[in-house]
DNA sequence: ACTTGACTTAGAGCTAACTCAAAGTGCTAA
DNA sequence: TTAGCACTTTGAGTTAGCTCTAAGTCAAGT
């Protein structure tokens, strides 16, 4: 019978609103419902929500998340370019880790002066 | 003379806007002015505008880079605080990273998909 | 003196992504 | 059958982080 909504949303580490949220805005357009009208997710749908997840948490906006479900909607005419969607977001994804990288630099610098017991003044190079 | 705000904006890929939004919300209590009352930048505060851009992209909340250079004026009394921010704040970068790599995992998963030619129908593993 | 252009402020407006409230429905257990 | 709970919807409210507007100042160039 299908995971209800709150199963989901512990499952996810997401709230019930978050959920009917992606919902509304046309994330989650293949699920079903019960008789009585509530969502039932199956194992495959989580697999999606699993993706769609995946995705906005590697910084793509909800906006373009549907636009990838509506690809899909449509079938095989838009294989390519959901391809080349995933091409482009792996390059984002690659380049958020390279300045991740970078940015660990400056902060394990910063841990370095404060491990020295060094004290740094606000206006240090100056003078 | 030091730098203008539109120098340092070009030079930090931010729009002045944003650097007197900054400013406006208390990272940026060191900066000289002319005579003008225009703001002069200079090398050293280049150096701190660059470890504020630092804790922002690796999603620090504009409040807690306020509180750490609070901290920061408030003088050596807080060093030991600093530091431990530092230490938790690495903790969440490297934590970043961990996530990051994961989802990259399941981007490469689905680009195989897509890269053998294999079409995925919306409900795949259902029937 | 006048224009141009970069700067200033206060404060309003905007977007993304939730987050919540109100009012209602339907299953389940006592 | 009544209570309780998880679910439903619509639509408004919230937060973070900008982003922009209006009205004005200042200094340099012609």
């Amino acid at each position: 019978m299908g995971y209800s909504i709150s199963q989901v949303a512990e499952k996810f580490d997401l709230t019930a609103h978050t959920i009917r949220y992606y919902d509304k805005e046309g994330l989650l357009p293949f699920i079903d419902r019960s008789k009585a009208g509530n969502r039932e997710f199956s194992d495959s749908d989580l697999e999606w929500l699993k993706l769609i997840c995946c995705l906005k948490n590697t910084g793509m906006p909800i906006k373009q998340i549907k636009q990838y479900i509506e690809w899909c909607l449509q079938g095989d005419d838009t294989l390519e370019i959901r391809r080349q969607m995933f091409i482009d977001h792996r390059k984002e994804v690659l380049k958020q880790m390279d300045d991740l990288k970078e940015n660990l630099k400056t902060i394990d610098y910063k841990l370095e002066l404060y491990d020295s017991g060094c004290s740094i003044p606000l206006n240090g190079n100056k003078s």
